[in-house]
Parts: structure tokens; C-alpha cells; sequence
DNA sequence: TGTTAATAAGTTAACGTTAACTTATTCCGC
DNA sequence: GCGGAATAAGTTAACGTTAACTTATTAACA
């Protein structure tokens, strides 16, 4: 059987007896052509299976109408919100959307910045969480002229503009909303205390402490026991769920935690009731981001909204405007508000 | 400020006064280059903050090592499983994956299909409910010579190969199980009866009723009441509740209810409950795809589960042979088998 | 010391398409 | 029936890169 091969467009041609630029027309749609010669190339398109080749059409035109996007763990329902949203604006626009995936690690996080770059997409948007070895390659393409707008990635570079939630409000709220419980002795699952800096939900957490004269106490707070390949904190409801029994072992457990995320919560919850544990009567709970399943968890969990379509919105939105201007426009920052929502992992009804 | 434009190879080569080629083969690492000039040049990308331009290359080379996936409702947990186990197989192979979201229609579909055609992959995996206009497409782009793979969508054309799991036989057991536990008003949430030929849950059910000799009630099939532009039966949460309120609504209500998927499944147990009625007491329920969420619900959902994984595995592996011969080899199909995992939603423990 | 092989470049053309320009023909209005 | 506009093509070169080929210089070995 014969090799594979497009058929191009001076094929068409070249079978017809006409200028190449006369069927580029037909296909585009543009510049004068006789009804006679329109029909017989259609025909030939179809009849040969002529697919205009993209790449050497934006390789002439310079742009693509497309947009890529790297996200971090798609199975968490907040990246499929983000990811709709931002896909949504973008078609509005006109510009079609690429995802790639970046679950573990820098080095996938940086092939997905080069993939992207190599299909010359118009702009970038990265929602995976920061690491030194992809923001170094992030600064060298901001550098070489394309336009990048980060999501929730601590990433402070000229030309970049930056959206994210306010996870330290977000964080100080939760863990606010525990201590108006009552609760002194409050846990932290998700994260190692020394990634503080990194970790805003964290930081919100001891600021509260601290407001409130709560001594830290830095066995409460415990993460993952390795981190995966370069990405600190990667979070998992197993992580939630290990993390539990850590504190549920130690001599004098929390009466409450704040889980780093919903799925880390969920986790945490599994570990709560195998323990013969009730919620929140013996240790009361609280997420962050609530994903759909945590209304339908048992007991519903209490957890801190992120706006995530509104992020993904205004990133969307940035980038267009970046890739729009000729000129460089001053760098943008958005931190938008989250909000608590108090479900029966914290407070019993009535 | 200057206008935007990429430094090219060439610019460098003109700048230092040596030929294209020469820049070339230091960016590619092959072919012979003083270490002198060497130095020079990656002085110069550095500093004038040169990318290959990867749209270029790929036109001279004619592959870009990448292939693309479009994914309907990314919202499903079950989707992002999918997509991972397809880019974890890839990339294993050397092949990077960018996902196209086609969430609601036909026309998206399309789009996606186009857009991957015009960058260019090496091939696409299709993982979209099957619609007339897209099948038409999809046609043109195979007969193009494009390597294509679809998962779960009914498309039978020569030259593509098709994975999916066991759809009608995972009807049918779960149908069975409730039956085996004395149901014999089974109600279906999720689709029109009318589409019992391209759902092949729906005809799981259908046949199991028969098996039994129950006369099948066509009230108690009950689907979305307008379909969403072209793509028949698109799935949600609100559906199932909304299902399940017009089957509560009935004379003679349902005593069992199979969803079409987990999401319908926990939409129409949140009416149960609003209802004022007990799962499984008075209505007992069964969802499809095991979900993580499933494990979690209140009680926990009776679900078939679907391996996700290996089907995200084999279509990978189909394209990639596919991508790797010149002969275009046979039409292969793969059909998955499920499991019935049972929880409590259908039978209380003990 | 001459002949081959390795090294270090440069040159040309092409990947498939299209912008910009040129040429030739037809059509109208006055 | 003449000038300008509209129509219907064709021609050329370029987008940024690289495969394939050529040329010149240096090293290596018999």
C-alpha cells in the first residue's frame, strides 16, 4: 500500500492545469474566480481529499487562533470548571482552546510550555502550581514575545499577568470560622509547615492562630511524607487521609481540621469515621474549593468557594488583550474573593 | 513600543555573519560545528532570546510528535481518568497530547476536529458522543489520511479503530441486580426511549426486562426534555433529579430506578430524598461509571464500573501503530468488560 | 608525503501556503 | 468606441526551518 501523504494544494492544482493561487482562492474564499473554475476545483478538492495544510498556513499568516492552556490535576473538578471557562470566552473571541495536562512533575510542566510554543499557539495560560525549574523556562518565553497569563501559580514577572483566588483570606476565614466554634486544637492536613511561603491556604491558617493568641503547634500541621518529582504539595485524598491518621495518633489529637483542599478533606473524613470518630462532634472539618461532591459527602462538607469560572474568565480575558496590543501592556493582578460556606462538617443543624 | 515579532533563526545567523545553517545545527545538536562558533551562537540565542519556531520545523519534517484528544464534558471525573491514562501512554512513546474540549454540540465538535487537523498532529483520538455532522467530518479527515481512534462513540468506518467499554452488557447487569433483589418496576433516568439504538445502556435495560418477561412501561424511561443542540442526551446532575421528580410525579412511582451515569444517579437520589423517601427502602438505585464521588454519596451508590484507564491505554496504543505504519492496518475493536460494584444504595449491609 | 577520512562550514532548494503584484480579458457608461 | 473599472487569472517571493549537497580545511594513517 502506498505511503501516507496529504494531498496539497499544488496537487489540486497541478491535476487541474491551474495557478496554485487559484485554488487557495477557491478555498479561502477570496479574490475573483470564474463560477467554471470555482466548480471544477471543489470537485477536485473533494474527490482527492484535499485538507489545507494549517501549518503552512500560519506559518504565512504568523498567527493560529489558538490558545493553550496547561492545567495540573484535571481529575479535581475545579480544573474542568477553569478550563470551561476559560474555553468559553475564548470561543467567543474566536480563538479555539489546547489543553495540555501537567499532573506530576516540572519536567512535563516545561514540555507542555515547548509543545505549546512549537504549535505556535497566540498565548499561554499556566494554572499549575510554581516550581523554580518551569518558571525559569516560563520567564525565557514570556521573553522571546509570547503573551502569558498565570492562574493561581505564584509567578511574578513583567508581562504577566495574574489571576488568583484569595487563598490567605480563603484560609484565615476557615480556620476563623473554627475557632468561633470553640475549637482551639485545630489540625492542618495538606501541606509541610515550611512550604508556608508557597501555600497561601496555609499562611491564612497560622495567621489566624495568631490573631487570636492560639499557639502553633507544628505537629498539627503535616503534608505529604515525599514530595512527587519537583512539585511541592501535590495533593490527593489519600494525602488527606494519611494525614488524618498522623494526627489522630499523636497524644493529643485536634477537635478540628483544615484540609488544604476538598479532596484532601474527603480524605480526612474516611479516616475520621474509621476511627470510630463523629463529625464534627469529635473533630469538625473544613475544605477548600468546594467541588461538587462536597454537598453530597456525609455529613456535607463545610468548605471555602473559590470564583473558579470568574478566574478563568479574566485570564481568558487578559491574554486576548495581550495578544491583541501590539504594544505591551503594564502587568495586571486580580485577587478574587472566596467565600465560606458552612455545611453540617462543622456545625449540626438547627 | 516595537512591534511584537519572533527573533528568527535567521536573524541570528545575519547578526553573527554565519549561515542559517550553521545556527541550525547548534540548535539541533547535529552535524559539525566548531566549539568556537558553537559558543558564539548560543551566546547569541540567549541573549536575543531566540525560539525555534516549531510550526517551520514541523512543515520540513512533517510530524510534530503530538496528537490530540477531543473530550466531551470534562466535568466527569471519568473524562479527566481517560485523558490521563492516554497522555501517560504517550508519552511513554515520545508523544505529547493536547486536549479539545467539545462540550455541547455538534458545531464544537467540528472545530476541535479542524483545529487538531490544522496543527497538524500525527493523529486524533475521538472520545465524543457520536452526532451526523461530526461522523461527516470525521469521514473527510480520515479519508485525508489522518490516524484516528475513537473511544465510546459509535463510528464504524474502515480505517479507525474503536475501544469501549461493554456498555450493553453493563445495562443489562445492573438492570439484573435489581431484578435479582425483587424489582419489577425498574425505572431508566437518562435518555429517551427513542434512542435505545445509538445508548446502549438503555438497551442493557431493555433487554434485561425482556429476559424476565417484564413488560417494559415506557413512562418510566424518562431523558432531558430538549436535547442540547444537536448532541442527543448530554448527561448532568439535574437531569437525573429532574427525571426522578417526573417518575416520583407518576401514579404508580418506580420502585428501582437505573441511572445512566453516576452524576444522573446522585441528581435523582437528591429528589428521593426530597421526597421524603429511603434509599434503598423505597426506591433503590443504581448509577454507571463509578466516579470517585459514588464511593462518597449518602448512602453510597450501587454503579458498574467502567475501566477507564484501559481504554485511554489501548486507544493510545491503537493510534500509535496506527501513526507508525505506512500500510493502514485493519480495523480493530475493542469492547471492555464492566464490573458491578454494589453498595448500599441498592442493598443495605448485614 | 600523499591519500583518505573527519571536521567545519556554506549553498540551494523545498516543506505548503498566501500576500502582493502583474497581466489579460470583459463590461459599462457616456 | 474609448477609458476606467471590474473580473479572472498567473507570477514571484516569502514565512522559518532543515535535508541534501558542495566546498574547504584539518587530522590521520600507511
Amino acid at each position: 500500500m502506498a505511503k501516507k501523504r496529504q494531498v496539497t494544494l499544488t496537487d489540486i492544482a497541478a491535476t487541474l492545469g491551474v495557478a496554485p493561487m487559484t485554488v487557495s482562492r477557491v478555498v479561502n474564499r477570496n479574490g475573483y474566480v470564474s463560477d467554471e473554475t470555482r466548480e471544477k476545483v471543489l470537485q477536485a478538492v473533494k474527490t482527492m481529499n484535499y485538507r489545507p495544510n494549517g501549518v503552512a498556513r500560519n506559518l504565512k499568516r504568523q498567527r493560529t487562533e489558538t490558545v493553550g492552556l496547561v492545567l495540573g490535576d484535571i481529575s479535581n473538578p475545579y480544573s474542568a470548571e477553569l478550563a470551561n471557562a476559560v474555553r468559553e470566552r475564548l470561543w467567543s473571541s474566536g480563538y479555539n482552546l489546547f489543553i495540555c495536562i501537567s499532573e506530576h512533575s516540572a519536567t512535563e510542566d516545561i514540555t507542555a510550555f515547548e509543545s505549546l510554543v512549537d504549535h505556535n499557539v497566540d498565548g499561554i495560560i499556566v494554572a499549575t502550581r510554581s516550581n523554580e525549574e518551569g518558571d525559569e523556562h516560563l520567564r525565557d518565553i514570556v521573553d522571546s514575545n509570547m503573551p502569558v497569563v498565570v492562574i493561581g501559580r505564584d509567578f511574578q514577572y513583567e508581562g504577566v499577568d495574574h489571576v488568583a483566588a484569595d487563598n490567605l483570606t480563603g484560609g484565615y476565614e476557615a480556620t476563623q470560622h473554627l475557632i468561633d466554634l470553640g475549637h482551639r486544637r485545630i489540625g492542618f492536613i495538606g501541606a509541610d509547615i515550611k512550604n508556608r511561603g508557597s501555600l497561601k491556604r496555609l499562611q491564612g491558617y497560622l495567621n489566624a492562630l495568631k490573631t487570636h493568641d492560639i499557639e502553633v503547634d507544628e505537629r498539627l500541621v503535616t503534608g505529604r511524607k515525599e514530595a512527587i518529582s519537583g512539585v511541592p504539595g501535590y495533593s490527593t485524598e489519600k494525602m488527606g487521609y494519611e494525614g488524618m491518621k498522623r494526627l489522630l495518633s499523636l497524644p493529643n489529637p485536634p477537635t478540628a481540621v483544615f484540609a488544604r483542599n476538598d479532596f484532601t478533606a474527603i480524605g480526612a473524613m474516611t479516616a475520621i469515621k474509621e476511627a470510630g470518630l463523629g463529625i464534627p462532634a469529635d473533630i469538625a472539618i473544613v475544605g477548600f474549593d468546594d467541588i461538587p461532591m462536597a454537598m453530597h459527602t456525609s455529613p456535607p462538607l463545610t468548605t471555602v468557594r473559590q470564583p473558579m469560572r470568574l478566574q478563568g474568565q479574566l485570564a481568558a480575558e487578559m491574554l486576548l488583550r495581550r495578544i491583541g496590543d501590539d504594544e505591551t501592556p503594564e502587568r495586571k493582578e486580580r485577587i478574587l474573593n472566596c467565600e465560606l460556606i458552612i455545611r453540617e462538617s462543622t456545625v449540626l443543624p438547627g
